[in-house]
DNA sequence: GTGGTCTAGACCACG
DNA sequence: GTGGTCTAGACCACC
């Protein structure tokens, strides 16, 4: 698993973990049906405890996108008809974009940066 | 001041406080030179206590966005380059990304939200 | 941990505490990687409130001294090279030399000292 | 009056004012018998408020740098027999030299800085 | 256990 | 008036 944890990032670790594998499954790179690996082994990988994977897997079962089976690990569940509302969606966009802007990025630069990014999450097809 | 706090918001009141901040400051609706309301009188507003909202101003300090004077106040400062690691705002902007292809939105469908925040955003002029 | 509180020092205790760890790295008393003293720990030993050390930790975090990890502690991080603008150190330095030089210490004396306080800074090895 | 304020420097106004002219004076470029500007004068100059210049020259005053008559302004006291505590004078060199050696400055560079500015200071006489 | 955040309220320092 | 610091104590989040 193509994961690499920041000790410099502020938020916690589990949620560091949630975050990557999210953009693993938009990005296609993990697709629906296909297993993760076991709390234990990915633990081990990234040298943290259980409970920090434990509570990652947790978070996103709660939010639909892992199906956890007991005594077989857990793989990535059905894409279909999550619903996030829309405002909670803008919130980290809208944040992410200002701190484009205040870095001094021109528009072009910045939609060059957006479109780049969003292609390589396209391009694995989901 | 046009700031919300949003309870089911799991980033720190203080934080999202000086992202608010930031957000208004990139789309002009705070200018360089502005003064900032009190910290008491924005506490006051926001309903939180006073050292939330110093926090948060000094977060924006420490990011060179806001100069505070001691018997003045607080007031908008050089939107001069700030040097942020390109990395560093790369990883927000695709999570959120992320986050909104997992929502099953479509490319043409993403692209027009970013478009949407970021005109306004630009549109304040810099 | 050898940290002493200064009622008459002008600075707020927290930076003094900052301060004061910086000294104790630099002169490699605390080591790379080596954990500090926990806040509440620290905040005991000093008689001071845990809010108190927590600011002064937050503030060497933000220099890249240390890293905080939340369930575990803190401990001393890199060593490489910090950028520091060379104006913002020679600053503390001209006003140290200057009050020196004010207290009529000759020439002689005050290189004396400077070389004293650095060995005693370098010998620890960095 | 060759001093600048610095904005971004967390030290009160008033700090920086007075810390510049003990730089001043022990550089020689301010000797002893030799009046200050006025209070308003240097206030007009700074663009500040009349009473931050007041604080500052009753600092220097009271570690017996300034002489004030009422009327005809402040001068430059004798530098006679000063007596700061050797302890306090050496904190402020002891941080200041531990911030360069974080810096990763070596030490045959740091000594330079130190003979540069202490030069600086002495070749005014005093 | 660890650190992080927040409150209420106090007092100080600055301009 | 402004912001800055500190306390006491609470509750939460993380590992």
């Amino acid at each position: 698993m193509l994961i690499r944890l920041d000790m410099n990032d502020r938020r916690p670790m589990y949620r560091q973990v949630a975050d990557e594998i999210k953009v693993l499954i938009a990005a296609g790179r993990l697709r629906e049906g296909e297993p993760l690996p076991s709390v234990r082994q990915l633990a081990g990988d990234l040298g943290v405890n259980l409970n920090t994977i434990a509570t990652a897997y947790r978070e996103l079962q709660d939010e639909g996108l892992l199906t956890v089976r007991h005594g077989s690990g857990a793989v990535v569940t059905s894409l279909t008809t999550r619903s996030t509302p829309r405002r909670e969606l803008k919130k980290p966009l809208r944040t992410a974009l200002a701190q484009l802007v205040l870095a001094g990025l021109p528009r072009a630069e910045i939609l060059g940066l957006v479109s780049e990014e969003l292609e390589d999450l396209l391009k694995g097809a989901r």
